[in-house]
DNA sequence: TTTAGGG
DNA sequence: CCCTAAA
């Protein structure tokens, strides 16, 4: 018996025994032999053997009144025997607060109270007139008051107490635990009583003996680890001395403590008496209030189990506080909900969620009392069995309760990850993309989400097991039907009134209704993607900066023949096909030189593939769509012919690298490139055109696919010629700033550009003037002279080859 | 860097 | 047009 709950035993006693009985059992109880109480007390360990005992005695009150009724009872028994009066008025207030002390005594007093209002004849006036005036729905509040009339009344009767032949060692315990109650007032009714001692002032024999009774051995340990931070919050005024354990404890449950203590009793208080049903009152008055007050502690009790549960899980899962204030509070609300009607149910739902965090753990304790009470009568079957499950479970020594801990720590684990992985899915969140914020951000999201729907489970439902309000149908909020708004996430079950809400209900589209949680990570997710589309953006802007800036130079065709080669030798993947089919039909000799000629050239194309893959990212900028390279063909082959300022394309490409160094874009890639390339190759030039070729830099997250001369090119530069003489294509660009160009891949060679009759005449005026017979051809100062009529695209080079033809054809023998 | 020359 | 080599 001691070592778990009277419920059932007094339920069954209610239901089983009339009245009279009932009252002869309180009696009996009552009056039992102390030697019997004194064993309880030893084997629970409340008296003080076992535990430490300011710490203990919390807990142990908190645990204990759920399971131990006894030792409740007996205490009270003690107590009571001597003290009706002090006792049976204010205890039995305070017994509806505290689950095990008051039990018998909360029997008589209820009884009392309750069949004769002023039932305490000999309690104090504090006590008398709680009662009176409150009845039974004050038993919260009379609670409150009793406990202060308590404490005050013990600090000033106290004496009273003591001489009513109190057990000594329930004053020791009660002061124990009264200082330990303080600094926890988050157990339930102890909590109240706590919280108003505290207030009021310090704790009184009374509160404490109460509370020490209630204590039982073996939760009280636990409690205290996980509690501690209730204590904290609730204990601010008088508690300094339990500060240490309680500071231990405090780590723990951090999550908890954010709450005001003063709202939270305040709001505890309130529940407590919105809850409290009179009539059920009422007919648990006849039958038995002692049993309600069973009923009550139980409830705490279990809340208080739960609270620990959670408080376990919570302070090992995430460590996020958040979380763990979260279960803790869906826990308790999962008591409260299922058998509590509907209306006492919603509003006091409500009021806890609005409250949140501590407040809620209160309310849901409060809910669960409430349940109990009426269980009693209407369903207490299920009731008790649910009881007694969450019984068991808290009523375990702390081998069980670490299990069951675990357990629920498991099972919310595996939801939480589960939901998480449907809320990433169904969002198409960048988790990893750029930087932590992001994921830190949706998974702080789908936290809390888990943390909220957890916190509406009802109480037949696992705690840690998400309900689907789809399919319940009600409101996440008030758990009512009607209206309700739909989260347009397919894994998302979150069902809520747009009255619910709370926030604009502006912000939400009721035919896309997305939950505030989905709503909030999709556009998390939407800037996330915005941001990288920014960086992708960023990232071409800086290519075809340093492509703009990049020199071509004469070496530029030296460098399209190897990129050339590259692709094709290379195979350099998917794009090879594409490029492949177009230069096979139109260049094919050209390539077949080139082949060769690459060979000759050893390994250096080889080389540059290399250098691009560097960090990795290269590889797929190889794989371009085919459409794209197209594209990108003519604006390469542009760029190509612009470029000839060494220069400006050093500096620009410097700006380049600045910018994707400002990105977080690592240089490394480049640098490797050059290296790489530099030291590997003979082929010198190949170097240079590595080193300063923006390709290798260019970010290959671009997918821009490598250009290569095809007959497209062919006939696109024939058309430009035809349409005028310079073809913007070849525009050579002086300036800094040179046509753009795609940042992908370098182009193969440079577009055909024909002569036009006036750069031959320029040509062969430039030959008139400059050349000297015996003497190496000026083809330089030719060029400069021809420069405002040679297309920009021409180079010495290329003078010397035209002249040579022109040579070869008209031959002046 | 410029030129010459072979392809 | 491209590429290499020599000057």
């Amino acid at each position: 018996m001691w070592k778990w709950d009277i419920h059932p035993f007094i339920a069954h006693k209610r239901c089983s025994l009339d009245k009279h009985t009932l009252q002869k059992l309180k009696d009996a109880i009552l009056s039992g032999s102390p030697s019997f109480f004194a064993s309880l007390k030893d084997q629970s360990g409340l008296s003080g053997g076992y535990q430490p005992e300011s710490v203990v005695k919390v807990d142990d009150d908190k645990c204990n009144s759920i399971k131990p009724g006894f030792d409740g009872p007996d205490r009270n028994a003690h107590i009571s025997e001597g003290n009706d009066q002090l006792i049976s008025p204010a205890p039995g207030d305070i017994s509806y607060l505290l689950p095990s002390d008051l039990p018998n005594e909360d029997l008589l007093s209820v009884n009392r109270k309750r069949s004769a209002t002023t039932d305490s004849a000999g309690g104090k006036s504090s006590k008398d007139q709680i009662i009176s005036k409150n009845g039974c729905n004050n038993h919260l509040k009379t609670v409150k008051k009793h406990k202060n009339d308590v404490i005050h009344n013990k600090q000033d009767l106290g004496g009273k107490l003591i001489s009513s032949g109190v057990n000594e060692e329930l004053e020791d315990a009660s002061k124990v635990v009264a200082q330990e109650s303080e600094r926890e007032s988050c157990c339930l009714d102890k909590n109240t009583h706590v919280a108003d001692v505290e207030l009021h002032g310090p704790p009184a024999d009374d509160s404490n003996e109460h509370i020490s009774d209630l204590v039982g051995p073996t939760e009280v340990l636990p409690r205290e680890n996980q509690v501690p931070h209730f204590d904290n919050k609730l204990s601010n005024d008088e508690e300094h001395g339990q500060e240490n354990e309680i500071g231990e404890l405090k780590g723990d449950m951090q999550g908890f403590s954010n709450k005001k203590s003063s709202e939270n009793m305040d709001n505890f208080e309130q529940d407590i008496q919105e809850n409290v049903p009179n009539g059920e009152e009422e007919e648990n008055l006849h039958l038995s209030n002692g049993s309600q007050c069973t009923y009550r502690q139980d409830c705490l009790a279990t809340k208080w189990r739960d609270l620990i549960l959670l408080a376990n899980i919570s302070s090992r899962i995430l460590q996020s506080s958040e979380v763990l204030g979260c279960s803790l509070g869906k826990q308790t609300c999962l008591g409260g909900m299922e058998q509590i009607e509907p209306g006492d149910g919603n509003n006091k739902f409500i009021s806890s969620e609005a409250l949140g965090g501590r407040d809620e753990i209160l309310h849901h304790e409060t809910q669960v009392c409430h349940r109990s009470t009426k269980a009693p009568n209407k369903n207490s079957d299920e009731e008790q069995g649910r009881k007694y499950d969450s019984e068991n479970v808290v009523g375990e020594e702390g081998p069980c309760k670490l299990k069951t801990t675990k357990k629920y720590m498991d099972k919310f684990e595996q939801n939480f990850d589960r939901d998480m992985r449907n809320i990433c899915e169904a969002k198409d969140v960048y988790i990893s993309i750029d930087g932590d914020w992001y994921h830190k951000e949706l998974i702080d999201i789908a936290k809390k989400k888990k943390a909220f729907l957890s916190s509406r489970c009802t109480y037949g439902q696992d705690s840690l097991a998400t309900i689907d309000w789809r399919e319940l149908n009600a409101c996440v909020k008030c758990h009512k039907a009607g209206k309700l708004l739909v989260c347009n996430t397919k894994s998302c079950q979150l069902v809520i009134h747009e009255n619910c809400l709370s926030s604009d209900a502006k912000l939400y589209k009721r035919r896309k209704f997305y939950c505030p949680f989905c709503a909030h990570s999709r556009a998390i997710s939407k800037s996330v993607k915005i941001k990288k589309k920014v960086s992708l953006t960023r990232k071409a802007y800086a290519t075809f900066i340093c492509w703009g800036a990049r020199k071509e130079s004469e070496k530029q065709s030296y460098r399209s023949y190897k990129i050339k080669h590259f692709e094709q030798d290379e195979g350099l993947r998917q794009s090879n096909k594409l490029n492949n089919k177009d230069v096979n039909g139109s260049t094919n000799d050209h390539q077949h030189k080139r082949k060769s000629g690459y060979e000759q050239a050893g390994h250096s194309v080889l080389s540059f593939g290399d250098s691009l893959t560097c960090g990795g990212k290269t590889v797929a900028s190889a794989n371009g769509t085919p459409d794209s390279l197209k594209k990108d063909k003519q604006e390469e082959r542009n760029t190509e012919r612009m470029s000839q300022t060494q220069r400006v394309r050093c500096g620009d490409q410097m700006a380049a690298l600045a910018i994707l160094k400002s990105q977080g874009e690592n240089p490394s890639c480049q640098v490797r490139g050059k290296g790489s390339e530099g030291e590997s190759h003979a082929d010198i030039r190949s170097r240079k055109r590595v080193l300063c070729s923006p390709e290798t830099d260019l970010p290959h997250e671009c997918n821009f696919p490598p250009v290569t001369e095809s007959a497209d090119a062919k006939e696109i530069s024939e058309e430009e010629n035809a349409n005028s003489g310079a073809s913007k294509y070849f525009v050579r660009v002086q300036s800094h700033k040179r046509q753009h160009s795609s940042p992908t891949f370098p182009q193969l060679r440079r577009i055909r550009v024909p002569w036009t009759t006036a750069e031959e005449e320029a040509l062969k005026e430039g030959m008139r003037k400059f050349s000297t017979p015996h003497d190496r051809l000026p083809w330089k100062k030719v060029l400069e002279f021809g420069a405002n009529i040679f297309n920009e695209s021409r180079s010495t080079v290329d003078l010397k080859d035209k002249w040579r033809n022109l040579s070869k054809a008209t031959p002046k023998p």
